[in-house]
DNA sequence: GGAAATAGTTAGTGAGCCATTACTTATTTG
DNA sequence: CAAATAAGTAATGGCTCACTAACTATTTCC
């Protein structure tokens, strides 16, 4: 029994990827820790070696989740400026594909309701992701591409609810569409309306 | 005791009501029988008095919310055409503020994982909605008000993604702005991309 | 190589929740 | 007004779940 023993980071990790694994299977709500035990080979009460409550997991899932979200926006900077705007909402859409949990986890109780430091932090990411968003749009208008009566954040603001809402629409109806090839014709069309009469 | 009986019709009303209430203040999945219970002022079994599983109370829920849903598009027919999507915006967004568990029991998962009967039903209620926008910006489209190389059906899947969307960055940030305000803002500046150049 | 730290196990507890059963009280109806 | 029926209560079973206690196996480090 115990043969192969991990480090309590990797088991950490493996905790956190199967509850965001399983969140996106079961709902964030249904996730019990006898699910994530089995998922990693454990015994249940071995979890709480990890984590002294489950809402800690929840947290630590939270901080992933972040963190995962704010990586990545290096190569974007390299991009010539006229194709930043779509290439931010086909990443964000990628993402969501990806990783259909985050969707699930944003909106759910278990993090509202019981963890407001959390909410907190995720709604501070949605306003920084609204605010480069609308940046982006503003140099657009500057640059004379796109119309100068347009309005940056309602721009950035209309674009992110839709993605999101998309994004819940994609999960009612079971992930059956491809939320990335939708979602790019939809908003793309939006942006194209954006542009400044030749 | 039990001095005021009242009527099983009455009572299941009342239980359903106090459903979609405390759906809202604690999220559909925390909602106990119990809790219904206290709502109503009743003890906890005699809930299943009127409903024979919890299962069921939920099912009622949802058929209560496809109806409330469903109804008040009359008045509608009686407006002028091109004032209709947007009192059809303006509606739907009333309707968010003003019954803010519905976007919560629409996609928590006690109805999605659970009772896949009802998804498909809310799945269909929302493709009905997306239809009959379509037709109204069809409409505006044939009178020549709207662009002739706009996409129906793309405008009213955008329109509805973004009300969504809105819903649920405002549940995210508590409700603490003006959705109905916000919301026609947003909307209704796309809407107005969508004009005919004169 | 042995002590200390680390990771995990088995067994169990208490609380919360859905649901049932048996009994009681109010209302309707013949 | 008595019988039938509808609405409600008290008590409780059984299940799931988060979490604890006590013990054991495996590493790490001096």
């Amino acid at each position: 029994m115990g043969r192969t023993r991990k480090s309590a980071e990797d088991r950490k990790r493996e905790i956190i990827d199967a509850a965001i694994r399983l969140a996106a299977e079961k709902g964030p709500d249904r996730v019990t820790t006898q699910h994530l035990a089995d998922a990693v080979g454990l015994t249940q009460p071995a979890i709480f070696r990890h984590f002294p409550t489950k809402a800690d997991i929840w947290a630590a899932v939270g901080n992933e989740i972040v963190r995962r979200l704010d990586t990545g926006g290096a190569e974007l900077a390299a991009m010539p400026p006229a194709g930043r705007l779509r290439a931010l909402v086909s990443r964000q859409l990628g993402f969501i594909a990806r990783q259909p949990a985050i969707t699930a986890i944003l909106f759910s109780r278990e993090l509202h309701a019981e963890n407001d430091a959390l909410r907190q932090h995720f709604e501070e990411m949605m306003r920084d992701r609204r605010l480069r968003f609308a940046e982006l749009v503003q140099a657009e208008i500057d640059a004379g591409r796109f119309r100068s009566d347009l309005n940056a954040a309602d721009a950035a603001a209309l674009t992110l609810a839709a993605i999101q809402g998309l994004a819940m629409r994609w999960s009612m109806e079971q992930r059956r569409f491809d939320i990335v090839a939708e979602g790019e014709r939809l908003i793309f069309a939006m942006i194209d309306t954006w542009n400044a009469a030749p």
